[in-house]
DNA sequence: GGTATAATGGTCAAAAATAGTCAGACAGGA
DNA sequence: TCCTGTCTGACTATTTTTGACCATTATACC
C-alpha cells in the first residue's frame, strides 16, 4: 500500500525512462488519481527537486502546464555540482536526495547507495559526542548494520 | 503472568516462521492487542534487538511501516561480535581492518567495502569542526568521490 | 487595444496518518 | 523492601493529504 504520492511519483518517472522531459496538465493529473491538485505539487517539491536531479517548470492561466526535466550532464560535471552543492555543510534531506541522485544516475548500485545513506544519517553522526573516534565508530556501526541488510535483501 | 509483551513477541515471531520479514503497522498491532502504541516499541527493543538476531526498520506519516527482518544465527554472531569490537570509539587503523574483514566474509563487494573506508577515513571525519551538519558534508563528499572513483575502476 | 472571464498553476497552513521517546506507574520476585 | 521488567500516557517527530485562497495567462468580447 505505497502511498498515493509515490503512486504519482512513479506515474511521472515512468513517462521519463524514454524522454528526458515530459509535459503535464497539474489539474488532469490530480483528476486521475482522485487528490488535491496541490497533491501534485508536494509530489514535484519532495521527489523531483533539483538535488534529485530533475528540473520543474510550468505555467499558469489558458493551456498552462507543468513540465519536468531530467537532467543530465557528463560525470565531470555531475561531481563539480554535487561537490559544489554539498559545500561546507548539509542537512540529511538534502544529502539523502543527493545519493538518490547518485543511484538514479547509476553512479552506484542501491546497496551502495543505502551505505551511503547509513553513513550520514543521523543517527550515525550523532553529536553531543567530541571526538574523531567517536564519531567514527558511530558511523561504522551504522554501516555495519547497512551492509548487513543490503545481504538481507540480495541485489 | 505470559506478559502481553510475550504475546506480542510470539505474534511477531510466528509471521516469521517462514518469511525473514514482515511488515507492520504499529497502531493496528497495539489495536489488536489492546494496548498503548508504545508497547510495540517496547517489544521490539526489547525481544527484536540486534543481539537476538533482528533488524528493524520503520517510516512515519502517511502509509508508514514497521519492517522487522530476521537474520540467521551465524550472522547474529558475526555482526554482535563487529559491533562489540567498535565499541564506542574506534581509530582509522581499526575501522579499515573491520571492513576488510567484512570483504573477506563476502558482507560487502570491493566497491562497498571501498566506500565505507572513504565513510570512516580521517579526511572524512576531520574534527576541529562542530556542527553535525558540516561533519556529515565532510564524510558525503568523500563517499561521492569514492563513488566515481569505483566507477572509473569498474567492479 | 482594453477588459472581463475562464482556465490554469502556486502557496501555505492545517489536518490526518503514522511512528518514536521518555518518565513514571505498577507488579511480582529476590 | 528493592529491583527489574512491563505497561501506559503524554508529548514529539515525520510524512502525506487536503482545502482555502492567491497569481498568471489566454482568449473572447467589446
Amino acid at each position: 500500500m505505497a502511498a498515493l504520492s509515490d503512486a504519482i511519483e512513479r506515474f511521472i518517472k515512468d513517462l521519463l525512462t524514454d524522454d528526458t522531459r515530459v509535459e503535464l496538465k497539474r489539474n488532469e493529473l490530480a483528476q486521475y488519481f482522485g487528490c488535491a491538485n496541490s497533491q501534485i505539487n508536494y509530489v514535484l517539491a519532495t521527489r523531483f527537486s533539483v538535488d534529485r536531479g530533475y528540473l520543474v517548470e510550468s505555467r499558469r492561466g489558458g493551456s498552462g502546464y507543468v513540465r519536468v526535466i531530467r537532467i543530465s550532464a557528463s560525470d565531470v560535471e555531475l561531481l563539480g555540482s554535487l561537490l559544489q552543492r554539498i559545500g561546507g555543510e548539509i542537512g540529511e534531506e538534502n544529502a539523502k536526495a543527493i545519493i538518490l541522485r547518485l543511484y538514479e544516475l547509476h553512479v552506484v548500485d542501491v546497496n551502495e547507495a543505502r551505505l551511503m545513506q547509513a553513513a550520514v544519517s543521523a543517527e550515525a553522526i550523532s553529536l553531543p559526542i567530541s571526538s574523531k573516534d567517536m564519531i567514527r565508530a558511530s558511523v561504522l556501526k551504522s554501516l555495519v548494520v547497512q551492509a548487513f541488510k543490503n545481504m538481507r535483501e540480495g541485489k
